[in-house]
DNA sequence: GTCTATAGCGCGATAGAC
DNA sequence: GTCTATCGCGCTATAGAC
């Protein structure tokens, strides 16, 4: 492996911590004084940084969308079945309920329950979440019709809204009560109502 | 009609506001001066009828609750199907997120995102409507599974968890990017795949 | 039940030294 | 790039008069 230098670039450890907080505790519950807390930085460092909290999430969300994007190409492009792509994605989501990574809520769900405290430009980025997520399950299940483990949907944008909704909505019904069980089976009804057969 | 009060009662008029600003804003983003703002009396008079915020929270989680349970039951025993029941209750949903209505979300839908600002009392309310909800989603969805509107079922307590996931990820989502038509799309393609035949 | 006044704290943000 | 120090504000909550 390469080697590890011995302090990372602060301003990734800034977003990684701000995006843990933000995924459990919501974005107006955490503060400047958290992250530099968990940073090992003062307050006004990260303020160097990032010059308001508008920018700083502003900057999480560019590079969580362009995260997510990479995820989600890797699977797409995959020589797996239309279902078995679709199952994975889901699985991103059932993921991040899982103990070892702390209960943790999807960074645009969250923000988009508290969407009324973001700036313009941040809303866009989470509806732009919102869209290309929609757009990449409505290409899962197109591949899944074509190759026959999907059945046929009249209308496959219409069926990704809902395939979407599900998920965050599952995300934030078992965080709260039942557990990454629970949306395990959620999700595994769903891709069930959704199969060939 | 019975005569109106020139003033109605203050502790109310106080949950009122505080469910609408919660259900639009969020818990960590609604202050008791806003309150006291909307209201038109002072801080500390909201503090005489709810000593703490936790304290406010956890009645307007009580009164939410019992409400809901109430107009929950007007459908359950009506004479209507199954699925007919399981629309109109999928239709409290998508009804929030209307013009008129401000395009609130679901109180519980923002506390649960919200959850680990709550009080062990406040989660267990939130949690509370999550499991009556998911009970009374299965209720109907038995009811039409006899009368023969809605298709069998394996397991209608998973088929529950799955409605209540999709009904406030949907409103999540709709509010974010889509609107109450979107909710409106993906609630009768839920309903759709759960229907016989 | 409502008010004025204030305590005590944490917040986002800035200035300026090193 | 990090620090100390501070500003000005809003927050939850309390004390005590009317």
């Amino acid at each position: 492996m390469s080697e590890r230098r011995p302090t990372i670039d602060t301003k990734a450890r800034i977003l990684d911590v701000a995006q843990d907080l933000i995924q459990r505790h919501g974005l107006n519950a955490m503060s400047f004084q958290d992250l530099s807390d968990a940073v090992g930085i003062r307050k006004a460092s990260v303020h160097h940084h990032f010059a308001s909290k508008d920018v700083m999430v502003n900057a999480l969300l560019e590079r969580y969308v362009a995260d997510f994007d990479k995820v989600v190409q890797s699977i797409s492009t995959s020589r797996a079945s239309g279902k078995t792509k679709l199952k994975r994605f889901c699985g991103l989501f059932v993921e991040t309920l899982e103990a070892g990574k702390h209960e943790k809520s999807c960074l645009c769900g969250m923000l988009a329950a508290e969407m009324l405290s973001l700036d313009d430009e941040g809303l866009e980025l989470v509806r732009r979440f919102m869209r290309r997520s929609v757009g990449h399950i409505g290409e899962m299940i197109e591949a899944g019709v074509n190759d026959g483990s999907l059945a046929e949907q009249n209308d496959v944008a219409g069926t990704a809204e809902m395939v979407l909704s599900t998920l965050e909505g599952g995300l934030l019904v078992a965080r709260c009560d039942g557990g990454p069980k629970q949306l395990a089976g959620v999700v595994g009804r769903l891709v069930m109502l959704l199969s060939a057969g």
